[in-house]
DNA sequence: CCGTTTTCTTGAGCCAAATCAATTTTCACG
DNA sequence: CGTGAAAATTGATTTGGCTCAAGAAAACGG
């Protein structure tokens, strides 16, 4: 099933329905918890990671790449505060769209509107296999599951970030990984 | 934000949706892995747990209760076989919706499309929700979360299905019960 | 209502991953 | 480049939840 991404991103360049370009450094914030942020930002270069607060740990809830689009969804959804971080991983360039601007479009074109049902639909799937991961118990499954999926994370995300995502300490994705011999062919 | 659960069954009753009735007795499955299945049912009595296998582990994915609706997400989306299994926990009556039959209607009437575009983000949240109770690392805190979210779930549904909910065997939930002091109140 | 099966509870021991700690390596930035 | 800070690695130790086991309780179905 391929992401129907590039086809939302396709109609939103075609429609001009950027708002505005946004850089930021390492370390800054698109968004954090508290604050109500109903935006959608298109990643145009760098990396993001997305993660929550719970029990006074940060966990990571997801990363966002070059092409991808991140965004405060709960805030997004239901027009109150987030409890999501969005902070980059390096610097970025980041090209936002309101949603007051994406609701009006969508309720005007039906084209958008099935874009959308697809865009959901997509997500809701790709919510399935992370719960499937976190439910995994084995750390090492964890790990091969994560990475046959999605070799690419690995090479942009510091390792911390990762083990992070795949609920392990640093230490621990560490030595998942030395224990697997490497592949020659990457 | 109340569930818009009660607004599409109240659509689908009226514009008369439900193909057909089921009887379920407690073990029978709805669906199972591998079998292509794109309907979507709605729980009239009983409880169900859709469950998948992850390294030959069963491990549930969400409970039905009465009023909720059941489907094989992944293959109603895809129209691909399905990864899950839905079982009936107790006798169930559950109604069955087509695809091909919900899907004309979606396509013919804006304002199912309204709500089923509602439903989807309101299961993306929920989702989000389920994301933070498996990233919890305490077992203890993940039962809270769980409880205080949804209290009714505890009632109906074997302490072994839950705490394989919760990420946890029935031993570690069982004492972890044993330990909370018991609310007077209920 | 009774008998059988399933589920729940409790205890003991173990083990895998977390934690703690120290060094090495990498990387960002001047 | 070179320097300082951040990240990764490696080892030692601890510990919390799992496994195994046995008995008690509860629920199902006839």
């Amino acid at each position: 099933m391929p992401s129907p991404i590039t086809d939302l991103h396709a109609y939103l360049e075609a429609h001009d329905l950027f708002h505005k370009t946004i850089e930021l450094k390492r370390g800054d914030y698109l968004h954090h918890a508290g604050e109500t942020n109903t935006n959608i930002y298109y990643v145009a270069k760098g990396t993001l990671r997305t993660y929550v607060f719970v029990n006074d740990e940060e966990q990571v809830i997801r990363f966002g790449y070059q092409g991808d689009y991140v965004a405060a969804m709960d805030s997004f959804i239901n027009g109150k505060p987030t409890i999501l971080y969005s902070q980059a991983l390096r610097k970025c360039t980041v090209r936002m769209i309101r949603k007051t601007e994406y609701m009006a479009q969508l309720a005007a074109d039906p084209e958008l509107a099935r874009l959308w049902q697809k865009i959901t639909s997509w997500m809701i799937t790709g919510q399935l296999e992370r719960e499937i991961d976190l439910l995994t118990n084995d750390p090492a499954e964890r790990y091969r599951r994560v990475f046959e999926r999605s070799p690419q994370l690995f090479q942009e995300i510091p390792a911390k970030y990762i083990a992070n995502y795949l609920r392990m300490t640093p230490e621990t994705l560490s030595r998942i990984r030395s224990a697997i011999p490497p592949d020659p062919s990457t």
